[in-house]
DNA sequence: AATAGCACTCTCCTTCAGTGAGTGCTAAAA
DNA sequence: TTTTAGCACTCACTGAAGGAGAGTGCTATT
């Protein structure tokens, strides 16, 4: 792999990035003058694609990158772009603003990212079950209704409506309270399961029913598939992809797009490098993306949980520009979330 | 309009509902046994084709509906589907579950629809906004953070989180709060602008700065733009739909479904009517949407205040099913919410 | 008033040749 | 040995032409 293969592979992938056609050898020796002629290209792609970093559509057409041509552009190749003032500004403006209750945050979080990259954009929540239970509260509402609200470690709240079979006074309610601060304080949050919270009724014998029924309810509450919320935005610019303007394609993604399961999957797979991770073509599992890539990004929140963005583009993505982009908005998001 | 007009008309509606074709004068001799020949049906669709209830993609095609069309055999023409019990229970069990914070049965529900009817469902939360307030909460969760909640008489429960810029101790907060409850419980949501929080601040000369900015918090946390949320689910299915093969015609609407206020516009036009009503090609405002057709139905919640759910389908919709699904989903939501 | 017959229209599909972009190979030049 | 020019070849794409098929509209007949 020398350095003129380099240039050739780097010049045919930035021009099918840009156009999305396959890239002849003509066209390279013309835009990207490498000093030599188009025979010359000819030949380096033809090493190239021997050595798997392109494909032919068909004999006579031009090359376009493999998923593994992208890898190397990636790793090797692409020079990645400087945000301007006006994006940095941009993402200032935007991710600075009141720092709602999270749910509303990530929404538009999603939205604004898309809208930035131009991709679809997917987001799970920072995992409430993974910090430390700072405070609980319950807040009598009416005989029937009582809303339950967590803080956790990582100063995020999170706040259920329990619907109470029978009606409580606010004094029992109060004891039960102080109660579950003093025993569950501290505990991590994903050890609350009712083995624990059980143990806690049995303390409380006057009003065993009722703890009881509170306690299966703030479980089932808590639960991780309540939990771990998945955000999504900008599924409307696959359409505007190429690739894509084929329904078969479209509906695969969109399929996916709808299945929270599988997108936590597709995050969480990625989720274990720090920093920004990509996902190319076959690289993605279940191999109903192929034509896909996915940037990853964690960032931290405060008790060093992470929560996790992908943008998600076809594997002829702007890498050069969403990955520094995507870093930026992490760190800031981990500033934004790190300090108290 | 004779009687065989009516029933030519609703064997070509029903048949291009089931198969998306064109339909010609030998086939509904055919399969829809009439009596009489294909000439005599030839006839007729000409004149209905005059009335303006069919058009002709061509000279020589097979006629297809009109939006007059769908509209004449919605009003007069349809015979209404009758629920298998199967479909009733699965109804039952799916709205009867837990009865979850808001917006997790929303969401739980769109989706849920959208699996029933095989196409796009929107909703708009019942709006927080219209109810009367009944009680308000703070909860301090540590030097700068607090908890809002506040009950409806609708029996909905809003929370938000509110970022204090200074720290305030939980007796300020207490009395703060009994003002706000003496002064705004019992007050239309609505109300509830900066005028009238103002009004309160006065009262509360001592603490006038934190006053002050708890109020705009509040305020802006209760602004109607955080309110009135919009859920869609189901979205994939109209790419099962062979009249959005068009990519062009799907960015159109998948537009629209990204756009929350677009499609408040478009529930909240029809939400007047009581009950189910449905809106047809043209019927629908701003011309993107001319092959589409909605089913909205409101329910009602405690209170009075009415929640709306559109289910977005083609013209070619299954409307002898749809409309009667909608109708008894939004009669079971209605008791769902209408009782304590 | 309903129907059969028939010419006519228009789309869709297939075929076919022409065009152009691009390759791969070979032989000559550097 | 590497690079280049030349050239034949491949293959997708386009547009024209022709045939098939579905369906209509008109007219004459029942």
């Amino acid at each position: 792999m020398d350095e003129r293969k380099r240039q050739v592979l780097n010049a045919i992938i930035k021009d099918y990035i840009a156009t999305a056609e396959p890239v002849g050898s003509r066209a390279v020796a013309k835009k990207y003058a490498l000093g030599v002629s188009p025979a010359t290209i000819r030949n380096e792609m033809s090493d190239l694609e021997e050595l798997g970093y392109l494909e032919q559509p068909h004999t006579s057409a031009g090359r376009i990158p493999s998923d593994r041509g992208y890898r190397y552009f990636v790793d090797h190749l692409m020079e990645r772009e400087v945000l301007t003032d006006e994006e940095i500004n941009l993402i200032h403006l935007n991710l600075s603003r009141r720092l709602n209750e999270v749910d509303t945050f990530m929404r538009q979080c999603c939205q604004f990212i898309s809208q930035l990259t131009n991709y679809t954009v997917m987001m799970i929540m920072p995992q409430v079950g993974k910090g430390k239970l700072e405070k609980i509260t319950f807040i009598p509402l009416n005989d029937n209704q009582v809303l339950l609200t967590i803080l956790t470690t990582s100063g995020l709240v999170s706040s259920r409506l329990l619907q109470l079979p029978v009606s409580v006074d606010a004094k029992s309610l109060k004891i039960l309270e102080d109660l579950l601060q003093q025993k569950l304080g501290g505990k991590e949050m994903k050890e609350l399961n009712v083995t624990l919270l059980r143990e806690v009724s049995n303390l409380m014998s006057r009003q065993k029913q009722l703890v009881e029924q509170v306690l299966e309810l703030m479980d089932q509450a808590l639960s991780p598939q309540e939990d771990e919320r998945v955000f999504t935005g900008g599924a409307l610019n696959m359409l505007s992809q190429p690739e894509f303007r084929d329904i078969d394609k479209l509906k695969n993604i969109f399929g996916l797009l709808e299945e929270d399961d599988k997108i936590k999957q597709l995050l969480m797979q990625k989720t274990r490098q720090r920093g920004t991770s990509v996902a190319i073509g076959q690289e993605l599992p279940g191999g109903k993306m192929k034509d896909c890539s996915i940037v990853v990004s964690s960032y931290q929140v405060l008790g060093g949980m992470t929560a996790t963005i992908g943008v998600l583009g076809p594997t002829r993505m702007l890498y050069p520009k969403t990955i520094p982009l995507m870093e930026f908005i992490t760190s800031e998001l981990t500033d934004l979330f790190g300090r108290k």
